[in-house]
DNA sequence: GTCGATCCCTACCGCCCACTCGGGAAAGTC
DNA sequence: GACTTTCCCGAGTGGGCGGTAGGGATCGAC
C-alpha cells in the first residue's frame, strides 16, 4: 500500500528514467513549448512509451513543474555557490555577469525558460504561480545583494535596490530573448556594459 | 478572375469582418498564444464560423501574421509621431518612455507581443523570421536614434550606439514580462530609472 | 432584373493529443 | 523460490484541432 504521495521512485532504475525523462522534456518544451510539446515526444526521446513515461510523471502538468523546479534549482546553486554574490554590490554583478556567460553556452536552457515564461504569463496557464513567484524570489534576492553592497559603502545609499534589481533581471531576460532569435547578438557584452553603467551609476559620491 | 493574391477583401461589409477577426485574434493570441489558441475561438469571438473566418484568412498562419503586422504598425506610427524621437539623444528615451506608458495601459497589446516572442524564438515556429526581422528593425531605429544625439552632442560620442540600442529593448521586453507575470511591479517608473541612467552614463565629458 | 462576385454557413474529414485500462516483465525482499 | 513492488507496454478512448467541400444568401454593377 504506496502511502499516496510518498516516495515517486525508489529503485535506481526508476531513477534513472526519471533523470532521462527530465532531460528529454527540457529538450522537448524548450523547443516547442509546454502546449506544443507533445508528451509522446518527451517519451521517445527517453526510450520510453507514453503511458511508461506517465507511470513516473501522473499529469503533463507534473511533468512540466519537475523540470522548472529542477533546472531552477541548478541555477539557483550556481549563484549561490559564488563568493561574489554574497559579498554584493558590484562583485554580485560580476556574479550575474558569470551567469550571463554561462548562459550564452546553452542555448537550450535559455530557451527553456524563455518560451515556458512567455506562455506562463496568461492567468490559467500551469507554470502561472510558478513564475510569478520565481520572479519575486529572484528580484528579492537581487535586491538583498544590491543592498548589501549599499550597507559596505561600494554603493550609494540613495538609489531603490528592488527598482534597480528589476531593471537587472530585466536586462538578462530580453538580452535572452535577442540572442535567441539572432545568436549574433551577443549576450556577454552587452550585459558587461549594462553592469558597467550600473556601478558607475552607483558609485558613492565622493565625501 | 480574381489576380491569386491581390484584394482580399473589397467590400465594406468585408472590410468590417477582417477587422473585428483581427480583433478578436489579438484577444485570443494573446491569452493563449498562438499554438493554444483555437481558431474557432477567434471565429465566436468574431461573430463568425470557423470556415467564415477562413474565408478572410486561408490559413491560420496567415491570420497570425495579419495580427502582428497590423498591430505593429500601430506601434511604429506612435513613436514615428513623436517629435523627439526624430531629434534623437535624451529626447529619443523621452519618446520612449511615453511608449512605456502607453504599454502600461494596454495589457492585451502587451501580452500579445510577449507570448508571441515567447513562442516563436523557436526555429520552425510560423513567426520566427518576422519577429528576428523585427527586432533587427528596431534595434537599427533606436541605434540611429542615440546617434543622432551623439551626432547633435547631446550624448557623450565614445559609447557603442548599437549595444546600448539592444539594452534599450531589453529592459523594455523584461519589464514587461515582470509586470505581466505581478501587475504591481510599475514598468513606468523602473524604465524612468534606466532613462536616467542611461543619460547618466551618456553625458558629454566636460571641455 | 440579371449576373457574377463576395460572403458565410452546415457538415465533414483526418489527425493529434492527454490520459486510461489491463496485463505482463523485471527487480527487490524474505 | 514465492511474493510484493516497481516498472513499462499494447491497445484504446474521447475530445479538440486546422482545414475542406459544397451550397445558399447577400450585394454591387450594369
Amino acid at each position: 500500500m504506496p502511502r499516496s504521495t510518498k516516495r515517486p521512485s525508489s529503485s535506481a532504475r526508476g531513477a534513472r528514467a526519471r533523470d532521462a525523462i527530465l532531460r528529454a522534456a527540457t529538450s522537448v518544451f524548450a523547443r516547442d513549448g509546454y502546449r506544443g510539446g507533445p508528451l509522446a515526444a518527451v517519451a521517445t526521446a527517453a526510450d520510453l512509451t507514453q503511458p511508461g513515461l506517465l507511470h513516473h510523471f501522473p499529469t503533463k502538468e507534473s511533468l512540466l513543474l519537475a523540470v522548472l523546479e529542477e533546472r531552477d534549482r541548478e541555477g539557483a546553486a550556481l549563484l549561490d555557490g559564488t563568493e561574489g554574490w554574497h559579498r554584493g554590490g558590484p562583485a554580485a554583478l560580476d556574479a550575474l555577469q558569470g551567469i550571463v556567460d554561462r548562459n550564452a553556452t546553452n542555448r537550450e536552457l535559455v530557451q527553456l525558460f524563455t518560451v515556458l515564461v512567455g506562455e506562463s504569463v496568461s492567468d490559467g496557464h500551469p507554470a502561472h504561480r510558478y513564475f510569478a513567484d520565481r520572479y519575486g524570489r529572484i528580484r528579492t534576492g537581487t535586491a538583498e545583494a544590491i543592498r548589501r553592497g549599499q550597507a559596505g559603502g561600494a554603493f550609494r545609499g540613495d538609489a531603490d535596490a528592488e527598482t534597480l534589481a528589476s531593471l537587472v533581471l530585466a536586462v538578462m531576460d530580453g538580452l535572452q530573448i535577442q540572442w535567441l532569435l539572432d545568436p549574433s547578438q551577443d549576450m556577454t557584452d552587452r550585459f558587461a556594459l549594462f553592469a558597467e553603467m550600473t556601478k558607475h551609476f552607483l558609485r558613492p559620491a565622493p565625501a
